[in-house]
DNA sequence: CATGTCGGTAAGTCTGGACTAACGGTAAGT
DNA sequence: ACTTACCGTTAGTCCAGACTTACCGACATG
């Protein structure tokens, strides 16, 4: 509940936020090193895992002094549900209104 | 192919673009109609429509002076599939660290 | 304790893009 | 032809947010 699809999509809306994304879904990363493997420095990267963090889409655990960022199922698991569903109702509508068009012809 | 998911993602960034897609999933809309439903003028929809035409979002149709605009379903398809191919690679990896630690203990 | 590493936070700058007002163009009606 | 309705485009303003620099705390190691 906590994790709306609008959060979600507002975080997957940054391009630099998807390829920390991207990385993480191949495992789990430092902060560092993650900063290291994209054009941006530290601290940006820092501040997009808090936007993905509130938006439940990464989870953090620290390590000593490093702390690892993985991808939180829970997260993708909400904006897939919200496209599926998205995806019905354009269907649904579109069934039901090109019924109404052959009706019309009929009635 | 010219539909990258990209783009699809920063075009459903917005909010404003979100509501106009949930608005048009209930079957297809004039540009006025959509913007007494919204809390943007004329133009704002126009030009939030014309970056939703051009992530496939979403196809226009000209009717007399008006224009309808429609959900394009190969659009949300990319949406999906990103997601799907983004869930699988998540959970292959997670298994093969789940793996991994197991077998460290064994090797 | 001193030093080094890692990473979050604060402060401040700056650019992308979202918005409105004004205009122009096209189709339908009178 | 004149008017009205509908909509895209342009010009220009303005603000959210992405970025860097600098700073600070937490932990490990000598």
């Amino acid at each position: 509940m906590s994790t709306s699809a609008a959060t979600v999509l507002d975080a997957l809306g940054d391009g630099h936020r998807r390829s920390i994304m991207e990385h993480l879904a191949e495992g789990p990363l430092a902060v560092g090193v993650l900063a290291d493997r994209l054009p941006i420095s530290r601290p940006a990267v820092s501040q997009h895992l808090r936007v993905l963090k509130e938006a439940e889409l990464v989870v953090e655990s620290a390590a000593g002094t490093r702390r690892f960022y993985r991808v939180n199922p829970a997260g993708l698991a909400a904006v897939r549900e919200y496209f599926d569903r998205f995806w019905s109702t354009t269907l649904d509508n579109f069934a039901a209104l090109a019924e109404t068009e052959s009706t019309r012809s009929t009635s």
